[in-house]
DNA sequence: GTCTATACATCGATAGAC
DNA sequence: GTCTATCGATGTATAGAC
């Protein structure tokens, strides 16, 4: 028989263990995405969990280590949205499309990301290296995928795909800002079709 | 004899205070630029210029009437750079591309740009509506340049002018931040030169 | 016009009770 | 596993000496 009383206890505060911890994830994403990670307070997480400060640190040890969680996390939402980087080519933007509809229904995520990336920006900040490895990777993706494009002869003439790939890195990022700012002055979706139709052909939809 | 002992006395110390205030701006540009406005100290600005923090909440009363100063000193800085509104169509671009040569030269500015969009993107921030009414107006100027570009018959076919105005602001906004978190990674020139010509015919430089 | 002193809030983090 | 209690640092802002 698997299973005596302490290992169901322990298995049973395990669990709860980790619900908890996805709770303070969640509140956590709430809190830097409005407030970014340095203004935002361990205190507020833990209020909007119902629990101390001292509580959301028991179970990630520091407000950093908080951070890093709530990074990974989020990635792992959003990787399933993200086009596979091997099926490269004209399917990257139209993966890319489909998160472009994604952003509005989770704002907090689109929130979070954009202020944390504008925070990042400093050198001394804690997600400072996470951002620069993290746009480095997406950006040589992007380039490949105009390279692809390229002999699958839907590449537009005279576009250079380096500048290509910066151009659109800084769309997303750039109308996610404005989006933010004031949901209904862009349509991000929009925005976007037009701008890879500039650039490549886009398959009929 | 205009100019008693009392007004000189109240002239020299206008003087310096005027240049106190000028260096209270620098300082909280940087300091704003770097660590955002929430999480960035009138402490830290005040050791910038030498002083205490109730100095320099003398010579501007609150942090946030200090961050309305720099957001318009800021603005008073940049406009004479920025194309001339009234002389819309392609030259709204080329001057944009002079605003690109611009911005690697004072990164502070740049900096404090992103910094403060991101985070004024909370409706609860200090300079939220300014943003947004910034963005509302330079949006309505983009507009207007790819409208006139058109009748200049320079506007590329099946080019939309709100879209390419949204996308072009995301792109000047999405580069920096691109640029700041690594400045060789890209060329906010080059990449913007790339951006309007899949647009518009630019005129031959 | 700038200082010191102070008030008062909030921060991240730790220690130990329960 | 969460609490209370507490530490030391830091935050904005005000009052009053000089």
């Amino acid at each position: 028989m698997a299973g005596t009383t302490a290992e169901k206890r322990r298995r049973g505060a395990s669990v709860a263990s980790e619900a908890m911890k996805q709770a303070i994830l969640d509140a956590a994403t709430d809190v830097f995405a409005e407030s970014g990670y340095r203004a935002g307070s361990v205190r507020t997480i833990a209020e909007k969990v119902g629990i101390t400060d001292a509580g959301v640190l028991h179970h990630f040890g520091s407000k950093n280590a908080l951070l890093a969680a709530v990074l990974e996390w989020r990635d792992e939402r959003v990787a399933p949205l993200l086009p596979d980087p091997r099926t490269s080519g004209v399917e990257t933007f139209v993966g890319l499309l489909r998160v472009a509809e994604y952003i509005p229904t989770e704002p907090g995520i689109a929130r979070l990301h954009c202020t944390l990336l504008a925070e990042s920006t400093d050198p001394t900040h804690p997600a400072h290296e996470f951002f620069v490895k993290r746009y480095d990777r997406t950006r040589g993706e992007l380039v490949d995928a105009f390279r692809n494009a390229a002999t699958q002869r839907r590449l537009k003439p005279g576009i250079d795909p380096e500048l290509a790939a910066s151009a659109t890195l800084a769309v997303m990022d750039g109308l996610q800002l404005q989006w933010l700012l004031r949901p209904d002055a862009v349509d991000i979706r929009k925005a976007l079709v037009a701008h890879f139709s500039a650039l490549v052909e886009l398959p009929e939809e």
